[in-house]
DNA sequence: AGAGACTGTTACAATCGGTTACACTTTTGC
DNA sequence: GCAAAAGTGTAACCGATTGTAACAGTCTCT
């Protein structure tokens, strides 16, 4: 039996000592991380990735970590694990206020933000083991006159008949419906759409895309709405609507 | 024979050293726990899982323990044991109107805990026997032309045709129908329908979908209101209204 | 034009979920 | 009480979905 696959977790520090020191740390311990120094790069990973929590420095410069907290909370659920210099219980209960799931002081044993990391997605698998990971608000993306419904996992075309998706197809199509006009390579593909890594030679998204397109491409042989760029990827071209 | 199932028990509490221990030592006991540092928390797992009883710490911040204790208590009836700091009088009573079962004054022997749990456990057993662990309020559910009587248990179809389910079938169609439009993992639905843990390549909730499936769905072959959703589990598509 | 890299497509194997059969338990009816 | 009926879980089988591998076609660069 394959593993399963890890969690992703962001790791959000302006100190690149500590970002690489926990990255590496967390690696070891079969964690796929990805790293951002302020809030600016902390929005973009979100929008590339999915990220299955996120390790928040309450110290930032520009926007401090509490402020960043209470922004993600306003559009996702991504449990948040907040970092601090000291240990203000101030800071400790205005972050708990904003929705953060666990908190711990600076200087800490990496263990022991294992150990939160842990528990934490071990809470929140309960919280909400299948639901969405990201608490997006609207439910209906429409692009060329095709809807695709997030609540009902249903596609249906311009005529309005519905369109039939397997799991894996829908997956990957609200991956691209989410980023329209955008370059995603086969790895962003991966790890948005199936949660995984690539490995070696993966082509699985490329058959994956295939499939998607015989159903929902006028000519196959000519795609409109998933296109190939040479190098890069796969770019979903139509613009999208939400609701 | 296979031992009863056990108790479902929510801790809530903010400090994770109290439910980490107490969940480790119940656990130790034979009963399944779900933990909660504070009410947004202990609200959400409320929803997802079947709780038996709710362990509540007086001392939360942001809404203290007496506030939840009423707010748990106007929609439901799950029995509450009160943890409080100190023996402080006041709180007991006020705890105790509120509708707490149980009082236990910190710091506490694990093992009393356990005796009051077992106790108040018994006195609803006893109280109301059969009767459903959570008193929901409004007690008929509507989806796609059907109509689901919590309070009869029963189930009739768009031609107002009564529709005869077995016990599984019924909860299980109740655990669907009170979480639409989200993914249920068949972990999930065996603790919220059966109140019993998976054991290894445990296909009893695919059978039970399959059998409620042929009696609800137009075309079994081809179901619309339980949808599969591989590696995830299932989920109920149609919109439900209460009432 | 040709080599090499990149992508599309097909075939196949592994995995996952649907279904049925059957044994076991619980409930029902006499 | 007892026998029949209904309900439920386990196991087995089968079909659908998905990833891997192989190969063919296309593009780019020289």
């Amino acid at each position: 039996m394959p593993t399963e696959p890890s969690s992703h977790v962001l790791i959000v520090d302006d100190d690149r000592e500590i970002r690489d020191l926990l990255s590496r740390f967390l690696v070891k311990h079969n964690y796929r991380v990805s790293t951002a120094a302020d809030g600016r790069e902390m929005r973009r990973v979100m929008s590339d990735a999915r990220i299955d929590l996120i390790v928040l420095d309450v110290m930032l410069p520009g926007e401090t970590g509490l402020t960043l907290c209470g922004q993600i909370r306003a559009s996702s659920k991504v449990p948040i694990v907040m970092l601090t210099a000291v240990a203000e219980e101030t800071d400790r209960i205005i972050g708990l206020e904003l929705g953060a799931d666990d908190y711990l002081a600076k200087p800490f044993n990496p263990r022991e933000l294992l150990a939160r990391i842990r528990a934490v997605l071990r809470r929140v698998e309960e919280r909400d083991g299948g639901a969405p990971v990201d608490g997006e608000v609207a439910p209906v993306l429409n692009f060329a006159g095709w809807k695709l419904d997030l609540s009902r996992r249903t596609l249906s075309n311009p005529d309005g008949q519905p369109v039939e998706l397997s799991t894996g197809e829908y997956d990957l199509l609200v991956a691209f419906a989410e980023r329209p006009q955008r370059v995603l390579s086969r790895d962003r593909l991966l790890d948005i759409a199936k949660g995984r890594a690539a490995v070696a030679f993966d082509r699985s998204i490329d058959v994956q895309v295939g499939r998607l397109r015989r159903k929902i491409e006028a000519d196959p042989a000519a795609p409109q709405l998933i296109t190939t760029v040479r190098g890069g990827g796969y770019m979903f071209t139509p613009s999208v609507t939400r609701g």
